[in-house]
DNA sequence: CCTCTCTGAGAAAACCTTTTCCCAGCTGGC
DNA sequence: GCCAGCTGGGAAAAGGTTTTCTCAGAGAGG
């Protein structure tokens, strides 16, 4: 019974700077000062306050100083997508870009909940974070949280900005292209899209970019497969693009390179491929999108995939958020990071290669 | 030029208790004590005060509250495992379980790098948490912090607990039982078991576990085939189960029955068996572990298999920090927490069904 | 010897809220 | 008329730090 339990361990009081002018037998003001090399007074003083502190183990309580500062050295990190994959290297990002900086961040997850993320902005608010970073997990849909006229800074990182914020999101045309030139430059020249559902804007944006290149290169243009971002859609998408009656040249030609716009898709067209005797990358190359390493890696072969540097983009929003609260102006509008080709091996090596 | 550059808005300065109670014409003491229904005044005076209150929007500052209390309402989270599917579902159910209670979580990611972990706590604790929490991606690593004698309460929560601390992880053993006596239930009666590396201490477990129901139950006991915790393997141990010399009943009798140590290897079991012509789960039934969606929905046919509850984990760790915070004793030890069985396709029906 | 300037350090206000006294005025009882 | 007790409300301290202002003393220049 009560001898089975643990007595509650009281936990030491913190040192306060009093105790350490206390003991250093100087007022606050000069133990402040010297702590924080502000002030006037003989090294001697200084040192003899500073070995004190670090003997007491004084750390100061950074509740006072927000309260005076008027600065509490956190943000809140608000997202939708507590599960995803995409606003967990986004989130990282941020952290990492704080953490240097002594800014701590408090992770919110509203899922799609009105009530959810009133709470939590209003906890936000009040425990006076400097600023607040809105991620999502789709880059066109809104957080269910109205985030103008907060009285404190907003950015958008990889979620749907409201109108004249500052917002990051990854460059998805810039990203297909990087795909559908590689394939181009390995020699590969009936090149297909197979990907997401139309309700989704990076379905289109890539899409437009795919026809983009083809055009430019002066290749056949095959209209975009769209269907579910699912494995399952990858192996039917195959079947109609090989079986069916849309080909390239009107001359029968198969795909000799599929563009995909998830890598489950792209697991699913490797299989269905592989399934019906084709291979990869020798027949034809496949190339993914998301560099969702744990599918990328388990693809036989390895996937190669475009990558949307979300990591990267985590950090650049962080800093822009830090240079928003130390008062410096930003212009508004929506800022596209580039993405980036990782390379493996179900795309095959040039022709000279 | 400048012109492109939207002007610095200036952030509206909030409204204190000290403008409330001027415009309401009574002291700071009155106002406060309206608001937070102490003291004794006219009850039209209190509604004097609130209405003025809530005409100019005022919200009390947290931190000045949290200096006087002594408790700032914070509670940091620390982790291993930004990018890992495990302490994501962990670190939801902490937040969830938290918000209600007005408390906020500060994340921190501390990769395995000492020096980050350090640089975390400490501005944890200068920030005045009421309480930490660690999760990790392994319940048999420890975070590369010291987290004892921080002067605050700790919960560990699916990660290597500190001795005589408190801690909260799943019941690999239990979930493993679930899956075997599924199996068995359903008429199973030559049941292997494919996990992963010998390294993760849950692997013996649950390995133990397998052997045990098998012996309750007075079925042939093989021993479990260990390997990696990748879809290669699953692929690898059809092999070497269905063709070895490792045959139960020294009969060479096939194993009808599969139970895999997570879902990427059941997922390459799966594969593996319809490859050889074996019909999943006509003739061989499934069961992962760790019920990783994306993975079990893509499988097919779909994948049964052990969930940890991981979230519910996560609120039973934020309810008890709290409750230590509080002051409340809590037994030191290792808490087991129940995994359930989330039936798909994959195991098939009882004989009878 | 007087005044000016500089040096080292302390007092006090400020940040914002909560809580513990305390007080003035009024009512009621005798 | 006097006292006890109650009522409505305020003053002030507390929480821990930073910063501005002030001040005493010492040294230097005339």
């Amino acid at each position: 019974m009560a001898s089975d339990v643990q007595p509650t361990p009281v936990f030491a009081k913190p040192v306060t700077l009093r105790e350490v002018a206390a003991l250093s037998g100087v007022s606050v003001a000069t133990a402040s000062k010297a702590l924080n090399g502000q002030g006037r007074m003989t090294a001697e003083t200084r040192e003899r306050i500073r070995e004190t502190a670090q003997r007491l183990g004084f750390r100061p309580n950074s509740l006072a100083q927000s309260l005076l500062r008027r600065r509490s050295f956190t943000v809140g990190l608000l997202t939708n997508d507590t599960y995803g994959r995409f606003s967990l290297p986004v989130m990282s990002g941020i952290s990492d870009a704080l953490v240097d900086k002594g800014v701590s961040v408090f992770l919110c997850n509203v899922e799609d909940d009105q009530r959810l993320g009133q709470l939590h902005v209003d906890a936000m608010l009040d425990k006076r974070v400097d600023g607040i970073i809105a991620t999502g997990k789709r880059i066109d849909r809104h957080l269910p949280v109205d985030l103008s006229n907060l009285g404190v800074p907003v950015i958008y990182a990889f979620t749907q900005p409201d109108p004249g914020a500052v917002a990051f999101v990854s460059d998805d045309a810039g990203g297909a292209r990087l795909a559908v030139e590689h394939f181009w430059r390995l020699g590969r020249r009936r090149i297909a899209h197979v990907t997401g559902p139309a309700s989704f804007a990076v379905v289109h944006a890539r899409a437009q970019a795919y026809r983009d290149v083809l055009t430019e290169k002066g290749l056949p243009v095959m209209e975009p497969s769209l269907g579910s971002w699912s494995e399952a859609w990858g192996h039917e998408a195959v079947k109609k693009l090989f079986d069916g009656p849309k080909l390239f040249n009107g001359k029968g030609e198969k795909p000799d390179a599929v563009f995909c716009g998830n890598d489950q898709i792209a697991r699913g067209v490797i299989d269905a491929l592989r399934e019906r005797g084709l291979g990869v990358p020798d027949d034809v190359g496949v190339i993914g999108f998301d560099n969702w390493q744990i599918v990328a890696e388990a693809t036989r072969p390895p996937l190669t995939s475009v990558d949307m540097n979300l990591t990267a983009l985590g950090r650049e929003a962080g800093l822009t958020l830090l240079s928003l609260v130390g008062g410096e102006p930003a212009e508004p509008g929506i800022r596209k990071l580039p993405c980036r080709l990782v390379v493996r091996q179900s795309c095959g090596r040039p022709p000279g290669g």
